[in-house]
DNA sequence: TTCATAATTCAATATCTCTTGAAATGTTGA
DNA sequence: TCAACATTTCAAGAGATATTGAATTATGAA
């Protein structure tokens, strides 16, 4: 992953209506959830959910896919997985402390 | 670590200078940086270097600390480390091939 | 004290981001 | 085709962010 693919991941996932959408669909799992779900979850009107949601497709975070009326959204868990392994490794030079906390919630600093 | 934390923390590294500048003093590690030092690394002036410094400080990502005429900041592996954490368990829900991407580059998805 | 150095703060500007509600698009079922 | 629904796009305004250079503060050395 490049450095401007992971600035984009991180500038996607620094909003709190964003973060909050990208929890609900890895909880969703493959399933997924509809735009119109997800703006309920997350308290948004549909036309600022659409808004998040397209920025979270633009940055890779999430997948989307037409199904009839509605169009599935879900987490695109391999990117966000290159997004903390970008972090890890190239912003946190492998630091073993960092590293540490990665491994479960008791071995964290 | 508060999801508004890790907000703030996720906002001060969505940003191409600040990003090179926390990657510039983990590699620094206990030594760390003057912020002179840190502008000429990423190639900001003094002002913008300290704009951003400032920035990182605010939301936990680094620390300061006056020696005689310099100013020293290092990396927080600690604040670092709770932010990686919190992706990991809250925002991503410990999705295994996730948290298989922070175990080293070979194992990542 | 006076000067030079390191760093921050300030002011101005340009740009980007978020939110809202209204309008437009695409899709299905009657 | 038409009506209803799901979603996106658009326009406008408020607010936040990044950049620059000049001015200011803090520190140490002569």
């Amino acid at each position: 992953m490049k450095e401007h693919q992971a600035l984009d991941m991180l500038h996607a996932l620094s909003q709190e209506t964003r973060l909050r959408i990208v929890r609900h669909l890895v909880r969703r799992g493959e399933e997924g959830a509809t735009a119109g779900e997800i703006g309920k979850e997350v308290n948004a009107a549909s036309s600022r959910a659409s808004f998040h949601l397209s920025a979270l497709e633009h940055a890779g975070a999430v997948t989307s896919q037409r199904r009839s009326r509605n169009i599935i959204y879900r987490a695109n868990v391999a990117k966000l997985g290159n997004m903390m392994s970008f972090l890890l490794d190239n912003c946190c030079d492998n630091h073993p402390d960092i590293r540490k906390c990665c491994l479960g919630a008791e071995a964290c600093c």
